[in-house]
DNA sequence: CAGTCATGTAAAGCACGCTTTACATGTCGA
DNA sequence: TCGACATGTAAAGCGTGCTTTACATGACTG
């Protein structure tokens, strides 16, 4: 599914391990979830919204519109 | 992470298979996610918002507001 | 009463989400 | 040039998300 992480992410100016310690997950994943590796879990997926503050819906698209 | 899938479907009046069918998962799928067994994965929780019509913010809470 | 439908439990199996550890590369400032 | 920082790859290990199959129970209906 793609996303926008990284993107967000430089908007932010925050480096991948200063994401991953707002995320309260390793930088191994934050590099996996930017490079579209997999996808988030649900409970991430809402921690990442609330780290941008934006909704879900406007972080990630599914790929079936 | 709670969620109010139990009650949406009783809404529609739909039976766990007909749920499940419309979600593309088994009805084993739709029975562990409305008692809470397990989070639904990121595609799945976005297919349950089109299936209900509502943002996936609307149909889960996650345990830290 | 027999049959069907809805709901539920159980267990095995596979792929994915996330962790930990380690190492490699490029860039930048002292 | 040395060191720190940012990004990236690799691999092993564990729990979870979802499947398949099978069986059990209660309610309703002919």
């Amino acid at each position: 599914m793609r996303n926008h992480l990284k993107q967000l992410r430089g908007e932010q100016g925050w480096s991948q391990a200063e994401l991953a310690k707002r995320l309260d997950v390793t930088r191994q994943t934050v590099i996996a979830l930017e490079k579209g590796k997999y996808d988030p879990s649900l409970p991430l997926a809402f921690r990442i919204s609330r780290v941008f503050g934006l909704p879900i819906e406007k972080l990630f698209d599914p790929e079936n519109p």
